[in-house]
DNA sequence: ATTAAAACTGGCAAGCTTAG
DNA sequence: CTAAGCTTGCCAGTTTTAAT
């Protein structure tokens, strides 16, 4: 999943945290970083598990969670440079008073009226998010779309498949796991070759003759979609053809 | 312990400035 | 020109601090 489809479907607890949680590992909403469970990092004379580590990391590369959202663009924060800056300053845990010298404005009583501004955006934003989240849970008949795996080697919206769509191809050529006939049209071949890739696991290695007894079982002529595979950016191998591997 | 004073907070209305 | 954003003053409560 694209870095920022992550970052936007995470939950308010995980934003808070900056990482979320997968089977084996943690990952940075920010960058990207991943930390692997069952793996100790050493930092500074001391060794961190994963997920302690990914505080460490945050800290160190993104100062905080914090820090990071006040720095995001106007369009994703809807908040103005002013009120960042004032954010800034509460977060810092100032007063008033000094929050207005500092900014040096005249009254204090403008930096409690921001306080109050930004509260009722909360509010607003409570709100809002609330009423977007049931939306959601009502609307199930709205498309879905199947996120495009993003080492796709050709995307636009052709490739734009509901889940109900996916499940429709995918009945229509796959009987007991394999693959009765490859289909014709991209969009159907696309479906059908993410179904395929499922059977190999990611950040294995594949021998050559590993990976076509894998296919075989899937489909006859493993050698077409072997080729697809690479083509449609699922796979990717070694110059030689000697090694093949999920690419990520 | 009670009370008075000071400091802080939430809220409203209004004026000023500025970007589009 | 308009709307949005910023600043300010004022009032009403609440909480904290100081004084008796």
């Amino acid at each position: 999943m694209e870095l920022s489809d992550l970052f936007w479907s995470a939950s308010l607890e995980e934003m808070k945290r900056g990482f979320i949680e997968e089977e084996d590992s943690f990952i940075c909403l920010m960058c990207g970083e991943i930390t692997e469970k069952g793996m100790v990092y050493p930092y500074e004379d001391k060794f961190y598990l994963a997920e302690k580590y990914m505080g460490v990391h945050i800290e160190r590369t993104h100062l905080s969670v914090f820090d990071y959202l006040i720095g995001m663009d106007k369009k994703l924060t809807g908040l103005t440079d002013h009120q960042k800056r004032l954010l800034t300053l509460f977060y810092q845990g100032k007063n008033d008073k000094e929050i207005k010298e500092e900014l040096d404005i005249g009254s204090a009583s403008t930096i409690r009226h921001h306080r109050f501004a930004l509260k009722e955006k909360e509010r607003q934003a409570k709100t809002f998010l609330t009423m977007m989240e049931l939306l959601k849970e009502k609307d199930e008949n709205a498309p879905t779309f199947v996120p495009v795996h993003k080492t796709a080697t050709m995307v636009d919206e052709r490739y734009n498949i509901t889940q109900t769509e996916q499940d429709q191809i995918v009945k229509k050529y796959f009987s007991d796991g394999t693959l009765t006939k490859f289909p014709p049209k991209e969009k159907q071949r696309l479906v059908i070759l993410r179904e395929i890739s499922k059977q190999l696991k990611k950040d294995d290695m594949y021998e050559e003759k590993e990976l076509n007894q894998i296919l075989k079982g899937i489909y006859d002529d493993y050698v077409l979609i072997r080729r697809y595979l690479i083509e449609y950016g699922f796979i990717d191998r070694k110059s030689d053809g000697s090694k093949y591997w999920l690419k990520k």
